[in-house]
RNA sequence: CGGGGCGUAGCGCAGCCUGGUUAGCGCGACUGCUUUGGGAGCAGUAGGUCGUUGGUUCGAAUCCAAUCGCCCCGACCA
């Protein structure tokens, strides 16, 4: 997997592979690959013994560990509460929901044997727990007065995937999984909605990116739900990614696993359900969202990083700079800022601003013996690469400040980048074209299977989310009957 | 599951076609000295069942077969 790198010219050699090495693919001509040299150069994560499984590296996981940290918190400012179901479940629970077990049968892994022995009945390791959950929910709800059951789970799941991709697409993942259940019609279809738009709002003020939120068509559903609303963003190779799903299960599950209530009037009902989750494929989500040429570039909020503090010294003034740089530390720390002093000896300064950036810390902060003379330090931005002067007076606040700025910046050069690749389409042949370009197409559709799947077939993408605020009437761009309105095209991870 | 590429030191590679001393190189690691404001230099040290199994041969990293794994593209799929 040897890689060429170009000549430098005027330096009339060619670039060694020793060289070459410490740096990454160009992600314009060679994305996979640039995909790989960042979560692996970085220290995000690595591919393990088993195949399709991953190891999540403490840099990764700290990424991960910061979403997670808000997510849950959101949860339970929404009402919900934690618990923890087991991660093996009987071989006929998921046999119960028809559409179910036809979605997931294919990708299941068995547990065969325990003890030394044959098991009488195989288990599954959960490739998502609706089954053993509704049928818990079960012998849990009797009365309206049990209702709503708010409950969600932060779980590793496994899913016997043909071709996976760390983080993006792993045999094993992390993730959450909330599981609802409500007396209406009405209420379960409002929680569904709450956290969608929750996930909307994690993904645009937490990890800086704009998505599309909308409903699934019928070929794209989640399999036994009776709708699913989904985020997707768009990620710099201009391939959609999914975000995070919400469904609403109507009485489909209550009805395969017999969870019914009694209502006020005495009557017996079949509950109405949800669920919805976001995995660890949301680092994944943000690597691609974000990154450029010099490597990683994270958002503030989620950096397990904030911000760097480069010491510059001689033997002579490494006390004196250490120093500084470890008083700095604690400050910013008081401040609430995450930050590490990089105090490995035996790299250049050079290297590790390079390596910073690569690891994609917002803010980098070079500290020497001249600026401690001139009682400022100099702060480099990740996304700008500008450098500036700071006076060392105040220098939390003003961190704090510009790590705001940083996370507004990368907001806007996301949906800058989107809006600059997503097109409105109103003939087959512009969309055709698009899609070979890349970018997200917004056409009119008949919401007929057999043209999204004419779509599909020439294309390979599909229709990502049909979203609310595209409504209007058109005409089907494929077939040209009349379109209740626009829906988003795209290739997607 | 189909097509393509690849498994040699922690990482990246050469050697294989045309079998033959003790399997090399760079980076990294370790030791020492000099360095340190955009990817440091010199000297020395350690590090290998050549993916695995079987076969051909006096002799296999090299030839043959099988097998496992990784990457890319496609099919399938959250």
């Amino acid at each position: 997997m040897g890689r060429r790198w170009s000549v430098a010219p005027w330096k009339g050699r060619m670039v060694v592979s020793s060289e070459s090495e410490r740096f990454i693919a160009d992600i314009n001509t060679d994305f996979p690959e640039w995909y790989q040299d960042v979560v692996r150069k970085a220290d995000l994560a690595e591919s393990s013994p088993v195949a399709g499984c991953m190891t999540i590296k403490p840099y990764g996981y700290a990424l991960w560990e910061n979403m997670v940290r808000v997510l849950d918190d959101a949860f339970k400012e929404t009402g919900h509460e934690n618990l923890y179901f087991p991660a093996l479940i009987p071989e006929s629970y998921l046999q119960k929901e028809a559409d179910h077990v036809e979605g997931f049968a294919p990708e299941c892994a068995y547990v065969t044997h325990g003890g030394g022995k044959e098991l009488e009945e195989r288990l599954v390791f959960r490739p998502t727990s609706e089954t053993i959950i509704w049928q818990t929910y079960a012998r849990w709800i009797e009365s309206y007065r049990d209702l709503p059951l708010l409950y969600n789970q932060w779980a590793n799941i496994m899913r016997w995937e043909r071709r996976p991709r760390l983080f993006l697409r792993t045999r094993e993942f992390l993730w959450q999984e909330g599981h609802t259940a409500h007396g209406t019609r009405e209420e379960a279809m409002e929680e569904t909605m709450t956290i969608v738009n929750l996930y909307r709002s994690f993904v645009r003020d937490v990890l800086a990116l704009p998505v599309f939120m909308g409903r699934k068509s019928e070929m794209e559903r989640f399999a036994g739900a009776v709708e699913t609303f989904a985020i997707e963003a768009m990620m710099k190779d201009r391939k959609a990614i999914q975000a995070g799903t919400s469904h609403f299960l109507g009485q489909n599950f209550a009805k395969a696993f017999d969870v019914t209530f009694q209502n006020e009037k005495g009557e017996r009902e079949y509950v109405w359900g949800t669920s919805w989750g976001v995995s660890t494929r949301l680092v994944g989500t943000v690597i691609m969202g974000h990154g450029d040429e010099k490597g990683l570039s994270f958002p503030p909020k989620v950096a397990p990083i904030q911000v760097v503090i480069v010491p510059i010294y001689r033997d002579d003034t490494r006390d004196r700079v250490l120093g500084a740089a470890h008083e700095l530390a604690k400050d910013l720390k008081a401040a609430g800022i995450r930050v590490k002093v990089d105090e490995r000896d035996q790299l250049k300064p050079g290297f590790k601003f390079n390596d910073w950036e690569m690891r994609g810390v917002p803010l980098r902060m070079e500290l020497g013996p001249k600026d401690l003379d001139k009682e400022q330090c100099v702060v480099a931005e990740r996304v700008s690469g500008a450098k500036s002067p700071l006076p060392l007076a105040g220098i939390a606040d003003a961190l704090v400040a510009r790590l705001a700025a940083t996370q507004k910046a990368m907001y806007e050069a996301a949906e800058t980048f989107r809006e600059a690749n997503t097109k409105e389409v109103d003939s087959y042949d512009d969309l055709k074209a698009l899609m070979d370009e890349g970018g997200f197409g917004l056409a009119h559709w008949c919401e007929g299977s057999t043209c999204e799947l004419t779509v599909k077939n020439d294309t390979t993408a599909t229709i990502r989310c049909i979203p609310e605020e595209l409504e209007g009437a058109g005409k089907c761009v494929v077939c040209g009957a009349d379109s209740p309105g626009r829906v988003v095209f795209a290739k997607a991870y």
